[in-house]
DNA sequence: GATTGAGGTAATCGAATGATTACAAGATGG
DNA sequence: CCATCTTGTAATCATTCGATTACCTCAATC
């Protein structure tokens, strides 16, 4: 007894063996899981298996639909950045078009990042990615969204450097904390780490904390906490 | 009639016997070896093993020494702690008795976290600890650590909130791109890597630059890259 | 109604790795 | 000299995990 269970949908409670669903839409749902697992444990840290058992799936068929982890992670880390570079360029498209002023826009950019948060394993993902360079694959990925994103800031949001470096390092910045998972910290002893966050998240810290902490629908986690195949 | 054998042992025995050394020693030899190899992989991607080759001694003393893995990681995240936090204190105590400004203050500072480099596994190992909060105990130290730093800037070196969160900013820019070894690519194609890197680095470029990319002492990597035990 | 091919998994393999055990050799003190 | 403690290792164990293989089961098409 293992696998099989979970899985109570709507109208089909007692079997539910397994719905076949197209390669497309599966691919779509490993990646998902995938960002979570990722996000949450590292690209080392995390298992293939973690990530099957949190898409609702078996272990070989991740490695077969992707060929590798480590192509599995690379495709993680491109979509993440592909999701990150989408959401800037629209902002800066639209801010364009309304005229802002440069800061206005840099207010907006950040809005537009603190929001990705819904997605936890976005971030998380890209972060990882960014600390793993030991792996040349991913290293090689890391640094290039990351150059696309400072042209990006520089060339079509039109930042002096000095600017985009602070941005930037803004950015690492609640990367790192919610990595650390200062979030949950919130209500601790230590009445600096309120601060600490106010002052990092801003107006974000009540989207922030919701999407960390609360996280009704992040079951990658959960999920991809039970063992592997039977017991 | 060759005489077989003839051992060239003549001036290179080739054979470090073993020297005996005292076990605090070796204990630092396994901390500094430890914060390279784990600042370069990762927590989770470091393998004792790799820790003992870098530290010229076998697995099994390694592991008996610290008892776990996750005690030596936790070790290494407390030296590399303590290493920043003492570098500040005296940078503060200095810079009180010479009557700075904040923003002179505050510059010394971040000179202070740049010289860090000289030792690339202090602030690596830092890094990887912060990404690393999947894991109770490191997760706990990490957070702790990094608030002590917090509450350090906060009440012995006076800085207002916002200017902390700038500086904090700044620093984990400073150590993603070192992560993401953004140093190597200096001299590739975009000519937007060295614009990035001077913004960040600044005046302290130029060090950062030789010590990742130079290290010549730094054979940590080189040395754990061996296999196991016999070849 | 066979064929075929795509979705999907159980079983398992082999390598890696943290940890443990048993043992060896040099120091140290009486 | 002998007992004992310390430093250190070889051998090996038990897991874990990514990958592979061999198979199963539908659904569509001829």
């Amino acid at each position: 007894m293992s696998s099989v269970t979970s899985e109570q949908m709507t109208t089909d409670p007692a079997k539910a063996p397994q719905e076949r669903v197209s390669a497309a839409v599966r691919r779509e749902q490993i990646l998902a899981a995938a960002s979570g697992v990722f996000g949450e444990r590292g690209y080392v840290g995390a298992t293939t298996d973690q990530v099957a058992q949190a898409a609702g799936i078996s272990q070989p068929y991740v490695v077969r639909m992707f060929g590798s982890k480590e192509r599995l992670f690379v495709e993680v880390l491109d979509r993440a950045l592909g999701t990150l570079l989408d959401a800037f360029r629209a902002v800066i498209a639209e801010s364009k078009q309304a005229g802002d002023e440069q800061d206005a826009l840099m207010t907006k950019l950040g809005a537009a990042y603190a929001d990705l948060i819904i997605d936890r394993g976005i971030l998380m993902s890209l972060m990882q990615g960014f600390v793993a360079g030991h792996e040349p694959a991913i290293g090689a990925k890391a640094r290039a969204g990351f150059m696309e994103l400072y042209t990006l800031l520089r060339n079509e949001a039109g930042f002096e450097p000095d600017l985009i470096v602070d941005f930037l390092a803004h950015g690492m910045l609640f990367n790192t904390l919610i990595a650390m998972r200062m979030i949950d910290q919130h209500d601790s002893d230590d009445p600096c780490i309120p601060e600490l966050l106010a002052h990092t998240f801003r107006t974000k810290l009540d989207i922030v904390m919701n999407t960390v902490l609360g996280a009704p629908e992040q079951q990658a986690t959960a999920a991809a906490s039970r063992t592997r195949t039977t017991e």
